[in-house]
DNA sequence: AGATGTGAACCAATTCACAGCA
DNA sequence: TGCTGTGAATTGGTTCACATCT
C-alpha cells in the first residue's frame, strides 16, 4: 500500500481502540468545560478519563495536533474536534425496537440528545403498548410507540440510519433483517443473540449477562480457596 | 518466568480477549444442546458465534484439549468445561443500585438465573419506590426495593460480591465507594461516569451513549459526501 | 521549563498453515 | 480422511522515553 505520504495523521484509519475511547474524553471534557476549566494537560485529562497520559496523547495525535506544548489542550477546541471526528455534529436518527424496561430506559436516556442522537421511532410487538407516548430526549418531547408491523414505515418516515434492538433473543434476527431491508446501516443489539447482516452493515452488541460473566471469572480468580479443585490429577 | 512446564495450557492466564468470548460460546452451545445437537465442529460453532474457526480453536485451547480430532467437540461436555472456567457453577450474589427503567430491566433479565447469578438486593434513592416488589430471576420470586441508606446492610445480608450501578452519573462514585466499603469486589457500572476504586476491585463499564457514538463514527465514514469538508487548508 | 507529539520497543491478539491424532 | 491443537508470522495496541516546540 502507498501510505499516501507525510504529515496527515488524521485522514483514514483512526485505530478502533482509540475510537472507543474518544466518547469518554468527549464526556469528561464537556464536564470540565461546564466547570469553567479552559485548559487541560494530558496528565489531568487522562486521570479524569481513567487512562494513562501516554495513551491519551497517542489517541489525540491520531486526530491531529490540537495541543500546545508547555501548556496543554484548549478544552472547548478539543471538544469540538472530537465531536467532529465522531460525527456528533450531525444528527443521527435512531429507531428503537422493543419497548420493555430496557427499551424504555434507552428511549429516555439523557445522554442521547445533545450528542447528536434523536429517537425518531419506537416499535413494539405488544399490542397493549401501541400508542403509548414515551418521553424521549432531554426536554418534554414524546414519541409514540407503533406496531411492529409498521417497522419499515417508522424507519423510512424517520429517515433513521441507526437501529437499536431491545427485543427478546428470538425476535432479534427477524427485526434485524427488517431494519436492514428498510435502510438501517448501523445496529446496536441488546438481545443475547448473534446477528448476521450483509456486508456494509455495522453491528455492535451489548450483552448484560456476558459482562457479569466476565466479572465473575475475575472474581473467582481472587478467591483461590474456592476453586472446586478439579483435575490436575493428584 | 519458570513457565511451570509442559502440557498444562489451562492453569493461569487465559487471555482477556478469550474470556470475553467464552460467554458467547457458552450461550450458543446451550442453544445447540437444547436443539439436540450432540457434537459440533469448530467450523460450525464458530459460524454460530460470529467468529473465525481458528480463533475459536485457539480460544478453546486455552482451557484444555476437550475436542476430538476428526470429529469435533461434545456439546454438553464443552458447555460444562466453559461454565466451570467462567465460574458459572457457583452462585454469584448481585446487588443492583438504582431501580429506574434500566435497573428494572436488569432485575428481571432472564439471562441471570440459570447462569449462576442471583439478585439478592435492590436499592433505590427514591422514597416512593421503597418496598416495591420486583420480580427477579426466571420464576415468580420477587425482591423488595430498599432504601439507599440500607445499602451496606443489603450487601452484607445478601453476602453480595458483585454490585451493579444503574444510578445517574452524579451518584455513581458515592454508591461505588459504599459498595466497596461493604465488601463488594466486582462492579458493573452503567452510569456514564469514570469510577475510581481501590486495588483489587474490578470495574466493567457499559455505556449506552458510547456505543452509539462508536456506531455513528463508522456510519459517518460510509457516506464521505457528508463530510463537512473541514480544514486541510486549500 | 514544561508540556506535547512520536519513533522505537514491547506486549497482546489474530491469522496462517500444517503437524498430529482419531 | 477430517478435524483439532498449536507453533510461527503478522497485525494491532500499549508503553517508554525523548526530541521538539511554545
Amino acid at each position: 500500500m502507498p501510505l499516501s505520504r507525510a504529515s496527515d495523521a488524521s485522514r483514514r484509519g483512526i485505530p478502533e481502540a482509540t475510537v472507543a475511547r474518544l466518547p469518554i474524553y468527549h464526556r469528561v471534557l464537556t464536564g470540565l468545560s461546564e466547570s469553567g476549566v479552559a485548559t487541560v494537560s494530558s496528565e489531568e485529562l487522562a486521570a479524569a478519563s481513567g487512562v494513562t497520559s501516554a495513551k491519551l496523547r497517542k489517541d489525540l495525535s491520531h486526530l491531529g495536533s490540537y495541543g500546545t506544548r508547555g501548556v496543554g489542550y484548549d478544552t472547548d477546541y478539543l471538544i469540538y474536534q472530537i465531536a467532529r471526528e465522531l460525527g456528533l455534529t450531525q444528527d443521527w436518527r435512531v429507531v428503537i425496537v422493543g419497548i420493555g424496561n430496557l427499551g424504555h430506559a434507552l428511549a429516555n436516556y439523557g445522554g442521547f440528545a445533545g450528542r447528536g442522537f434523536r429517537v425518531v421511532g419506537l416499535v413494539d410487538a405488544d399490542p397493549s403498548r401501541i400508542g403509548e407516548k414515551i418521553p424521549a430526549g432531554r426536554d418534554g418531547e414524546t414519541v409514540e410507540v407503533r406496531a411492529i408491523a409498521d417497522l419499515e414505515d417508522v424507519v423510512l418516515d424517520g429517515e433513521a440510519s441507526i437501529g437499536v434492538i431491545a427485543t427478546p433473543a428470538g425476535a432479534a434476527q427477524d427485526v434485524c433483517d427488517r431494519l436492514v431491508a428498510a435502510g438501517v446501516t448501523s445496529i446496536l443489539n441488546f438481545a443475547p443473540a448473534v446477528l448476521s447482516t450483509p456486508e456494509g452493515v455495522d453491528v455492535r452488541k451489548v450483552d448484560l449477562a456476558t459482562e457479569l460473566q466476565i466479572l465473575a471469572f475475575h472474581e473467582q480468580r481472587k478467591h483461590p480457596e474456592m476453586h472446586r479443585s478439579e483435575g490436575v490429577r493428584s
